[in-house]
DNA sequence: AGCACGCCGACT
DNA sequence: GTCGGCGTGCTC
């Protein structure tokens, strides 16, 4: 007669702790029981049940809050393996499983889950298809989901929420009345009752967080719009979606499918190991028009080439959008001589200009305030607005073609003959557009970060754009032989060849493992000692460390923050090592966030 | 993660 | 003396 239970509680601890079994209450693997821990009532979860236990005195298990499981042993599985991928612990993994109405204490009847027969033997088939927008792909799911579904439950998943109600009305056409839709904006008892609801032979459409609602019969697995970057939770525990649906089919031998217009890199990585069949529906690639700037100021962005090119298109009646990937007027103010940034005095926000006035406000506090025209710094330059937000260049525009009706992408409608709009026009791209024209005229600025990942995002988002455009994209550069702008109209393959290249010599991933580990301390001189300790900790393990960075905003609320960088071997010993090195460096006082990329 | 405990420096 | 900041360690 087992006599011990092993139980997760929801907190950041990679432990299990050990209760009694009491005779009257009926326990099982995956229940939610109710249990006293440090003197509180905790709602905990059952991993295992056992006869033996290494602690002396083991208080009782209170109560049982499920009639029936509420998780399958098979998710205690998928988290143990979650959190050796992460380093985030098992109980962090396992309560993402509970829709947030279990998540409270409180009985529930029973909810129905199916008994699946383990077929470990099944090899599940991974492949990527490719296709210019969903409505072309979908064309080959169609098929496969109806199949599927015949034998248990199909999940697609989605990056944003305008995305997924795109698609739920194509997807109608064929499943009318078996949609069902699961996101993280949904009400509690309503996530909870389609929760309920989909443990079996269901057809699911949901955001990021549905794949840990995941059916228990699920034959197929979908990520629509592989690439993109809203599959990153970046908040605790993150992860990326993409790893989580990789890990889901090897478990559970789910067939996978991940779709797109192109793979992100690490699927790409995939395919050419042959781990990913490559469906290739793509069409034919549209041009995009490189502009090479350089025979005008660098310092005019909007020079002759830029003004003549939307008269011309004007003229023809075409529909213009403008993108500059930063917003507002945003001017920061710095100084001419030491090139001093003006800084609020209530937190580290750079100073904002406001047009017209010598006064600056502060994009994380709002507070405004007035600054001199000379540095108090070095004493010898003058402060001076720099840099632009798309307001700064709608207001150039404005100047330039004063009869044109020139809109930014909300307020725009079928008159707007400009639009001006930020990258958040990526939420757009996946449905059907009646703009003609697109110009992009900040790809250099966009260049010019330091991530590792920036000219592939770059890639990635002006094949997007270029899709969505009826006539033509334009993007403006500097640097035309770079090889981002050298490959935009070759084929995809010759692009990510190069990509993969430089990151296989430079070891980033996919083939490297990039871990960022932040600091969060309200004392900016303990937070400065803490990192360059930990700094010097993770260097005499033989460690490729670099930093410390400063984050930005570099103090956020109340906090100061910095990060250290770590590159290693893409496995889990590497990973176990930086999780083992990072123990014992949070405090009440600092703060504590790694990310594996 | 939270929270208690215990150490050591500042100070009515 | 004792108040409080901060490191350490524990939770079945």
């Amino acid at each position: 007669m087992p006599k011990i239970v092993k139980v997760a509680v929801p907190l950041a601890l990679n432990k299990e702790f050990d209760y009694s079994f009491p005779l009257n209450l009926k326990i099982e693997k995956g229940m939610r029981v109710l249990v006293d821990f440090k003197g509180k009532k905790m709602l905990g979860l059952v991993v295992d049940i056992s006869n033996y236990t290494r602690v002396k005195i083991v208080k009782p298990i209170l109560d049982t809050l499920d009639l029936t499981p509420s998780l399958t042993g098979e998710q205690i599985d998928f988290a143990h393996s979650l959190s050796e991928l992460y380093p985030y612990s098992i109980g962090e993994f396992l309560f993402m499983f509970l829709p947030p109405y279990l998540k409270n204490i409180r009985k529930i009847d029973s909810v129905q889950y199916c008994e699946i027969k383990k077929n470990r033997q099944v090899r599940p088939r991974k492949l990527f298809l490719r296709g210019d927008d969903f409505l072309k792909r979908y064309e080959f799911l169609k098929s496969s989901i109806k199949e599927n579904l015949k034998e248990g439950s199909v999940l697609i998943c989605f990056p944003q929420m305008s995305y997924l109600l795109n698609a739920k009305k194509i997807l109608e056409k064929d499943f009318s009345g078996e949609i069902n839709i699961i996101h993280s904006q949904q009400g509690e008892k309503e996530l909870y009752s389609v929760w309920a609801k989909t443990r079996s032979k269901s057809l699911v459409l949901g955001t990021r967080v549905s794949i840990f609602y995941y059916p228990q019969d699920l034959r197929q697995l979908i990520v629509e719009e592989e690439n993109n970057p809203y599959y990153f939770q970046e908040e605790k525990p993150f992860h990326n979606l993409l790893d989580v649906a990789m890990t889901l089919s090897d478990i559970k031998g789910v067939n996978l499918m991940l779709s797109g217009d192109n793979p992100s890199l690490s699927t790409y990585k995939l395919i050419k190991e042959k781990a990913i069949f490559l469906e290739d529906r793509g069409g034919k690639a549209k041009n995009i028009d490189i502009v090479n700037m350089s025979n005008f100021s660098v310092k005019r962005l909007i020079g002759p080439v830029l003004i003549e090119l939307i008269k011309s298109s004007l003229r023809k009646k075409k529909r213009i959008v403008v993108l500059w990937n930063k917003k507002g007027f945003s001017k920061t103010i710095s100084c001419t001589s030491c090139g001093y940034i003006v800084k609020c005095s209530n937190c580290a926000g750079l100073l904002q200009k406001i047009p017209m006035v010598d006064e600056g406000v502060c994009p994380y506090c709002q507070r405004k305030e007035v600054f001199s025209k000379t540095c108090k710094k070095c004493k010898n330059g003058y402060l001076k607005e720099k840099g632009y937000g798309i307001d700064r260049i709608g207001y150039a525009f404005k100047k330039i073609f004063p009869d044109v009706r020139i809109d930014d992408l909300e307020n725009s409608n079928s008159n707007t003959q400009i639009i001006l709009s930020t990258s958040k026009i990526s939420s757009y791209l996946y449905e059907k557009s009646d703009l003609d024209i697109g110009i992009v005229i900040d790809a250099d600025l966009m260049l010019a970060r330091t991530e590792y990942d920036a000219t592939f995002n770059l890639y990635i988002y002006l094949k997007k754009l270029s899709f969505y455009f009826k006539d033509s994209l334009y993007v403006f550069t500097n640097n035309k032989d770079y090889y981002l702008f050298q490959s935009l109209n070759k084929e995809w393959i010759d692009f990510y060849e190069l990509e993969l290249n430089l990151r296989t010599k430079s070891n980033l991933p996919p083939f490297g493992l990039i871990s960022k580990i932040t600091l969060r301390c309200k004392n900016e001189i303990a937070l400065l000692k803490k990192v360059k300790s930990l700094y010097n900790k993770l260097l005499k393990k033989e460690l490729e460390v670099y930093g410390p960075f400063q984050e930005h905003p570099y103090k956020l609320r109340d906090k100061f923050r910095c990060s250290l960088i770590i590159k290693g071997k893409r496995d889990i010993i590497s990973r176990k090592i930086i999780k083992e090195e990072i123990k014992g460096i949070r405090s009440n006082l600092l703060q504590l966030a790694i990310i594996f990329k």
